[in-house]
DNA sequence: AGACTAATTTTAAGTCGCAAACTAAGGTCC
DNA sequence: GGACCTTAGTTTGCGACTTAAAATTAGTCT
């Protein structure tokens, strides 16, 4: 409630955090460049990058002719600054991702997950990042963070707490659960992964360049994340954006969330595979769900009944697109997660009609509709992003708190929510 | 794009508008509250208060003991510092009202309104802001702004741009129009009035004090206003919050605005009466449509069909404001809009009971739903905070560009975008 | 009246961004 | 090859800003 106080040492941490976020996101630029694209002075930006490449954040990177003058010295992000993990929990196994500051991968391990409590995750979960950093030849000081995606809704406060019903997670402490399990005091940053998908789209695929986004993933389950003035939304609890169980038909279909009528319950991959079958009449051959929907769209090509129950699908899917579009007015939807990609491929133009005929006109004139352009590593990348994006925003190493005596006054860290 | 540098001077006008919305909001203050409030340093206080009693902004209000010392002296916004004129554009009617900076109603106009053109509505509202300021004895020079609420979705650009379907608007340029029917040149704040009305119960209603809120509105037809962050959600067009438009019943009920299974087509007056209608198997006597409402709901305790149109209705209503929880997480849903109060009065229960049986229980429990606390004024009311918010944000007269020389480089003209 | 307390104001110091002057590094022209 | 131009980046001097600490003000208590 008590309006955030802002001194004069704010000042030069936004034009910080302005100057490196510019350089991380479009590249290479001379100090000239930044000075444009900022507004702010020439002077301040000598000074500020100056800063910069004192504390190791920023190199220079060649230079450009400039037309008959002294040439541009050109400066970007030190990739070698540090490094961040991603982890990606998901239901059936965990993936750990290192990468650099430039979100290049240098190691990657998959491990598979049996239902386990917790505390066996989190410790795996533990080990596998401290792997994966040694496996690489990584000094453990240079890593900033680490980003952890789970498949459910967190809280975020004094420490993240995950309800994630597909595995068993009610008011799980992660965040503590691997610190406690960890050697290293790495700052942890958990989210959902469908949120930290999102990001993933946004800062490298077809979010790019758009700051209000929805990104539909359709896989299993059926997720969303919002973006809204270019930052994830995240609501009053972070638990926005669960598309999946708005009501799309009401007293329809019994979704596993206990309700009747979700969108889950009529595009998910459950969903639609027990509609097929009810529509076929009979079993379906044997199959994981992937394969079964690849099937599905396959024998549409012969099959009245397979090719009525994709176009059905689509249906369901431009009406729930166009509840995004009515309600968010985004200017684009991204359309992501592996069912959701297998659709699109295949049904787009149907999807888009369909969202045009329940869409009002206005909102949807303004949109366009992709298809998302990350593959399954997505997840990891996103979790991967948040402590950059925590760097990003202070413009420092997030390992070192700006003010300690702050922090303990606030009683609560800080933690970053702007990521863009 | 280009990031916002930040300079020296921003911070000083953020401590102004800081320490001037604190006074607004939470009534007389003494410099000493608002130092531990905001943070800053008694001596800024002192500096900045100085500024703003210089400018008449702020004035004293009488002291307070203060427990054996100097007695803090109070401070307050200047009620008397100008005044704001609220129009509520409606589709019967227009109604003009005169504030002075505490939102006190000073005069009031109602005018009706028969269906006519855009321009001819404009010079309605010059000429009924004209008469209002001048009947009400308020010299025009005090007047701050005007703020218009439309019932339709408003695109916010260089001017704002109307579309207003159920008047007949398309692409009307209404703040163009009503600038050129005035003789005074008033900055003219346009706006969706559902917003304007949401904005109303956040400043003076059941929203007050809460950052992520949904105020949903319920008259012949469907809105909502969103509220994250303590901002009003606005989306990348200005439409966003359309929530009438979302689909609740996939191929169901035809709405007006063409689609099958909108909400309103349900839960609007219009959507309730023609079910009670058809339910019933013969005509409604005579009357509007509020009055045919008050007689349904009156009904509902002799009449079985009316008891379970109004059940029915309560169920999709508690769908679609499940809806609302899920993809916005909020911590307060206020029902609003005649009809919605109507409703919420007797059937409140019901509806709480069907929102929670479609909400996942997490962000269900992050909740509660209340009625909305204004009246049918609270359009206009809402309307005239437009001018108050830009006057709290930039701390100083909104009437005077802060610097013409930057605002002629962007190209657009600045305008507020937060409001709280 | 004098001591004491607590709210403001004044003062001195340090930070910040900016405009203008200045330096660096290259090219062009003769 | 040297005078001169062009463009990039740095240094300097200045005004604006916040802060901590000291001083002042306005009451209460004995």
């Amino acid at each position: 409630m008590a309006p955030k106080r802002t001194t004069v040492r704010d000042l030069r941490r936004q034009n910080r955090s302005t100057l490196l976020s510019t350089l991380f996101f479009d590249g290479p630029l001379s100090r000239y460049e930044l000075s444009r694209r900022s507004g702010l002075s020439a002077a301040t930006v000598s000074n500020v990058t100056g800063e910069l490449v004192d504390d190791g954040l920023v190199v220079e990177a060649g230079s450009v002719d400039s037309d008959g003058g002294r040439p541009r010295v050109l400066l970007r992000v030190n990739p070698a600054f540090g490094h961040v993990v991603g982890v990606d929990v998901g239901e059936t196994g965990i993936k750990v991702e290192l990468f650099d500051l430039s979100l290049t991968q240098l190691a990657a391990f998959d491990h598979a997950l049996s239902p386990s409590s917790p505390a066996a995750v989190a410790s795996l979960i533990a080990s596998a990042v401290r792997d994966v950093v040694t496996s690489a030849g990584v000094d453990a000081s240079t890593v900033l963070g680490v980003g952890i995606g789970v498949p459910g809704t967190v809280e975020q406060g004094a420490t993240a707490v995950v309800h994630a019903p597909t595995i068993g997670w009610d008011g799980v402490r992660l965040e503590e659960l691997v610190a406690d399990a960890s050697e290293s005091a790495w700052p942890l940053y958990v989210e959902n992964g469908a949120k930290t998908q999102g990001q993933a789209e946004m800062w490298f695929g077809a979010g790019r360049g758009a700051r209000h986004v929805v990104i539909a993933l359709i896989g299993s389950g059926v997720g969303a994340a919002v973006v809204t003035d270019g930052g994830v939304y995240r609501g009053a609890t972070s638990s926005a954006g669960e598309w999946g169980h708005t009501t799309i038909m009401y007293g329809g279909r019994p979704c596993r969330c206990g309700a009747l009528g979700c969108l889950e319950a009529y595009v998910g991959a459950e969903g639609i595979l027990d509609r097929y079958r009810k529509a076929r009449g009979r079993e379906l051959p044997e199959g994981d769900e992937q394969s079964s929907v690849a099937a599905l769209i396959e024998a549409a090509a012969r099959s009245k009944t397979a090719a009525r129950v994709l176009e059905e699908t689509a249906g369901y899917l431009g009406a729930g697109i166009a509840n995004l579009v009515n309600l968010f007015n985004p200017e684009r939807i991204v359309l992501g997660g592996w069912a959701g990609l297998a659709l699109g491929a295949h049904q787009l133009d149907r999807i888009v009609a369909a969202t045009r005929a329940h869409a009002l006109r206005h909102p949807y004139e303004q949109i366009s509709i992709q298809l998302g352009r990350l593959g399954p590593d997505a997840v990891a990348v996103g979790a991967a992003t948040l402590p950059v994006a925590a760097l990003l925003d202070r413009a420092a190493d997030p390992r070192k708190p700006t003010s300690p005596d702050l922090s303990v006054e606030l009683g609560v860290p800080e933690r970053s929510t702007r990521v863009f």
